[in-house]
DNA sequence: TTCCTTATTGCGAAAATTCCCAATAAGGCG
DNA sequence: CGCCTTATTGGGAATTTTCGCAATAAGGAA
């Protein structure tokens, strides 16, 4: 999988931003490091390639392309958050609060939900990437006993 | 409402934990505080009664309270974390992302999707608080207009 | 290609949050 | 009531994230 450069970048200027190399790069380490990529992380990454390339840009530049739907946003275990390509298929957490362990929902169990709310509430849940914390099969009943 | 005190410290000190002036005085502070109150908030309120409770032990205390299901957390609007007393009847939000508005949620819209994360994956979802962030009826149309 | 407008960046300071560790003090036990 | 174990705190440093603003440069128009 190849994101298309051109079709962003037009996307962009269309709405009145402009595609700065800074984009551009953070863009291609968020591509290049995969799923659940920290800021850090991009920062490390990009800072190789241009070295004056500011922290603060990095996080800009991430909540930007989240913004603009290009990213998505997620929560890690420890509070943290991440960002990968929000292309395709989405897919969500359960994140167990007691030993940290993170399975991965399909987009498909959200789909029922979405459309309570769509109908009900006329509000249209971003589903890029959720997280939802809890208790998984191993950890729920040692809390209970 | 007023919270058990009593019941509260011998849960606590029943799991080993101990029962210090710096957590009753935080728990007091959410307690007195509200909705949605922040650490700074807290901190702002027991600094005046306890001046040499630090920033840090704010923190730590109130992710300590959220552990022990005492209090309950909530992503806020600006991405920043709130807290609340976790008793009686859960609400959640819907947020936008664009506007920034706060819709309330009652509890029972997420029943059915508890249920299936239940019976489906064996996993409990902690539902004390919930957001889910998108956008309102007003803004969702201005995006693909 | 050059010019202009203004969106975006870099940088340093500020603010928010976490970490570390020695000092303190709960609370169980005798 | 004292003693001991060890959970918890205070305080400051470290880390993470945000802010403010002057300098820069994207890109539309001429
Ligand atoms: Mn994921
Ligand atoms: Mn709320
Ligand atoms: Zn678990
Ligand atoms: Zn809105």
């Amino acid at each position: 999988m190849n994101y298309n450069t051109t079709e962003i970048n037009r996307q962009l200027r269309k709405s009145g931003f402009r595609v700065t190399p800074q984009r551009q790069l953070i863009l291609d380490a968020v591509y290049k490091l995969g799923e659940h990529v920290t800021p850090e992380a991009v920062y490390d990454y990009v800072h190789r390639i241009a070295p004056t390339l500011s922290r603060a840009t990095v996080y800009r530049v991430l909540h930007f392309l989240t913004e603009q739907r290009i990213l998505a946003m997620v929560y890690m275990a420890d509070g943290h958050l991440a960002y990968e390509m929000a292309g395709a298929e989405p897919h969500h957490h359960l994140v167990c609060r007691t030993c940290d362990s993170l399975f991965e929902l399909p987009h498909s169990v959200l789909r029922s939900f979405r459309q309570t709310m769509d109908t009900q509430y006329d509000f249209e849940i971003d589903v890029s990437h959720l997280s939802f914390f809890g208790h998984c099969t191993d950890c729920r009943d040692s809390t209970g006993a």
